[in-house]
DNA sequence: CTGAAAGCGCTTACAG
DNA sequence: CTGAAAGCGCTTACAG
């Protein structure tokens, strides 16, 4: 139970006011007055109270767009409710929140929309794409001050924007190391993953073979696909694969285009043991079916829930700003549905 | 952006005492100007800010006290760090939140201690003891409507209280799916568990059975033993173990005695698969050193601060009141840490 | 049955 | 250099 600042100005003798301007250095006040008020600040341990703060600024809106390339992927489900959450209980501090989806990884698509909804918003979230032309716009945005937050994926290229995802290497080696232990350290595996141009797949692949060089000498790799997150493309590579490699025993699936592999792997028949990120209702239900072993979880709900707490950590809290959010991994298996 | 109620007296055309007599179903309005409030607040959709609200309230404090068998008990650092970070947040609203620590199992000691802080708080988190004392004496401070809050675990027996932690034999069932996992279908499987006097941990052993019946016949439950959360034990009843079946090969630990039983199993030799429930400093550094594949964790930060936010939905937002909170359950191997 | 006022802790624009 | 006042959205005690 802190003090307040009508109290300090009490002890002080002063009036409300310049209590104010000694707790915010503002101009007009004398040394001596303004000493003493932080004197007693500090002695009785003074923190402005964010309700009575709130309740003043809760006139001027903090403007927040979204824009997510979620349309067709499930995965953004459970951010979405995330930022949901987070917009109704902060709505009465004035967040106001809107939200674009988009389909695809379009570059000019989502620049286009940065443009449209950089006037009405002082905090812009979104999933960034790997190309040039995003990361210009970001920075031209930063100029204009605007706080940029990247959401679920991440550019190296820029600084002074939060991250708010998971450790992709890290999950990579998460996934190398549930290989490892599934197979009980022998196994012909191939991957299936995503684009290489999705960052945080190609790092997923990286993490699984650096686990496989430090601790699994007989897991052989056998090979890498892109399925570009495409079910049909999933499913005519690991046909493919098999037909030049009948002797895989473990699929890792990274990204997308679980059904399609699920698929090829099923009608190849054998003891194949299956393992994929996220919990999707796809993942959901081939773990059900004991088609899928076991998914590796990023807490998507917790991402879209903290890419806007960040704000109000910052703006409303004055906490320092963080670069990274980094989400908790997690294995999960059919039991843990 | 919702209407204020001060928006609603003007369009009703009264003052704002009339507009909160008509919300609040408070006497002293006549039913027309009653209904033409209402009317107007449900076309703009009115809902009170509880910035406004917590405002007025916070010189009435909301006085809680925490009561935990955490002493010598490391799960219960992050549980408390969670109850630390939404003291913090919600100090404002007039949270006063009081912690009380003490040791062991001893029903008496938490009765006492039930005692001590009932006239003092309205809300009382604790961690319950199985134990018809403790359970008359919950029941009676329900009768005084204390809010009584069980963390982490629970007594079956008590209803009208929230339980907020994890769900034992869902956790016992992922022990299970990890445990056919990990050793390809096949092994004879030893459990150290810590006290059948322990609901939650009777429910592991359960849950582990379950799906060793279920799914792997060929997985051989040689036995279980209590540790009592006690390295000495644990180290006896496995070395023990070990003596009348050198064959074991896989050793479940449901609790603590987690030091002993891992220097039993080094003591043995061979190759013998270990996993454990928890992230502490112990499971860390064993699943580092190889010790341990994996460890079975229930989100102990998260208990703690949904066990205050519980209370913070339900008097500031008016919620409504729920009767469990699971907190996810996650397998996590080394990377992961 | 209804209204006017004070207050919760803060900020800001204005007056002296 | 300092103070007094109005206002954010709500609740509550009091006056009519």
């Amino acid at each position: 139970m802190s003090i307040t600042a009508k109290e300090i100005a009490r002890l002080a003798g002063v009036s409300r006011g310049t209590v104010d301007r000694a707790l915010k250095d503002r101009p007009g006040i004398s040394e001596e007055t303004k000493k003493r008020i932080l004197d007693i600040a500090d002695k009785y341990d003074y923190k402005p109270n964010i309700i009575g703060k709130a309740l003043v600024y809760s006139g001027k809106p903090i403007r927040i767009s979204v824009i997510l390339n979620s349309i067709g992927n499930p995965f953004f489900d459970d951010v979405k409710a995330g930022i949901f959450a987070a917009q109704e209980e902060f709505e009465n501090y004035g967040f106001r929140i809107s939200l674009f989806e988009f389909k695809g990884y379009d570059a000019e698509n989502l620049v286009h929309l940065l443009d449209e909804v950089a006037d009405e918003s002082e905090h812009i979230i979104l999933t960034p794409i790997c190309d040039s032309r995003v990361e210009e716009k970001i920075r031209a945005l930063q100029k204009q001050s605007k706080n940029i937050i990247m959401l679920s994926s991440v550019l190296e290229g820029i600084s002074n924007a939060l991250y708010v995802g998971c450790d992709y290497l890290k999950s990579g080696r998460i996934a190398g190391r549930i290989t490892g232990l599934i197979s009980g350290g022998c196994a012909n595996l191939y991957i299936i993953t995503g684009s290489s141009n999705h960052k945080g797949h190609a790092q997923r692949v990286e993490g699984i073979k650096e686990i496989m060089k430090k601790n699994y000498p007989s897991i052989h790799l056998v090979g890498v696909s892109e399925s570009n997150d495409d079910d049909e493309t999933a499913y005519l590579e690991m046909k493919d694969a098999f037909r030049n490699h009948p002797d895989i025993d473990f699929v890792y699936i990274t990204a997308g285009g679980v059904n399609g592999t699920l698929k090829a792997v099923a009608e190849q028949k054998g003891d194949i043991r299956v393992c994929t990120f996220d919990d999707t209702e796809i993942t959901r239900q081939a773990l059900i079916s004991g088609a899928v072993q076991a998914t590796i979880c990023q807490q998507p709900f917790e991402q879209g829930y903290y890419s806007i707490k960040s704000i109000f950590d910052t703006i409303v809290m004055k906490k320092e700003a963080q670069n990274t959010i980094h989400t908790q991994l997690s294995i999960k298996v059919d039991e843990a549905l």
